[in-house]
DNA sequence: ACTATATAGTTCTACATTAAACCAAATGGA
DNA sequence: TCCATTTGGTTTAATGTAGAACTATATAGT
């Protein structure tokens, strides 16, 4: 499976559409977001809402690939907010468990319906068959990167 | 064309994935070009390259989706390297004309070359067909966000 | 047991970005 | 012509992130 010069253009301009839907996408996300809430909080609640809780601070760092440092200053802000707790992990000691409050779900869940109309809006304007058919090819980069980027993960 | 429950899990799945690989190849990105050349510094002297000189700032921030604060952050990093030149524009008193230097179409063109390898090496670990399939979908979102986010555009 | 190494998390610095306020020049209508 | 509005560009403050240095705990090999 050798790679040709075609390939590579369309490689290319396939990463530099990413870059900008990504960029565009999280600005819409920020416009319609309830008050204070933010992309990136968003997804860590979203993420213990469907990955379940007792989830540890590195483990969503990783999921959501984004460094420790960052992952510090977002779970400080959620747990500012009351949105989620942070106890210390019984047996080991180095590590945390984060968890969902009630308030925190709440959250996520006002998030989601505010989400609602704008999905709705874009889903309404847009092919959805070819996105449809499009998702395996981005989850299958995102996994490419992902090994490239630490190949024992 | 009225999108159900299903079509809305799908986008916001998608539009999940676009984000994390746009942070992922924004870091690979990151990690192989020469010293002290970003991403969007790149991105800006491709759009030079392909789209011709003697563009505006302005419409390079649309371009590429930034605001106008970011490009002349951008643009002035680029002009203390020697990379571009930025002229005032005859014709218009607010405007300015930007346009690449020798060096820094060179600059340019090491990028790219910088770019090769790995852009060869995601290109041989993935199914490239389902990349070529997939482009249409991801530019006709990328239009779709663009027009929602400013629909005189 | 001991030592080297790996891992979890925090902190600090640098930097790119957004949003908003701002200035200057162009445009369009009364 | 004059005034209101729009547009091009800069600047400022706030924020999120990467990357590296650091502490503390766990793990593995000898």
């Amino acid at each position: 499976m050798t790679a040709n010069e075609n390939d590579l253009q369309t490689l290319f301009r396939f990463l530099n559409e990413i870059g900008i839907v990504a960029q565009l996408s999280a600005n819409a996300f920020g416009k319609v977001m309830p008050e204070g809430m933010t992309l990136p909080q968003f997804v860590v609640l979203n993420h213990l809402v469907r990955l379940g809780d007792s989830r540890t601070p590195v483990s969503i760092a990783q999921a959501m690939q984004v460094t420790k440092g960052a992952m510090t200053n977002t779970l400080g802000h959620l747990e500012g907010k009351g949105f989620i707790a942070i106890v210390p992990d019984a047996h080991d000691g180095r590590s945390k468990r984060v968890s969902l409050t009630a308030m925190g779900k709440a959250a996520r869940d006002a998030a989601i319906e505010a989400l609602g109309p704008e999905l709705r809006g874009i889903a309404g304007e847009i092919a959805m068959p070819g996105i449809i058919k499009a998702l395996p090819a981005v989850e299958s980069l995102r996994k490419v990167l992902d090994i490239r980027r630490d190949p024992k993960s």
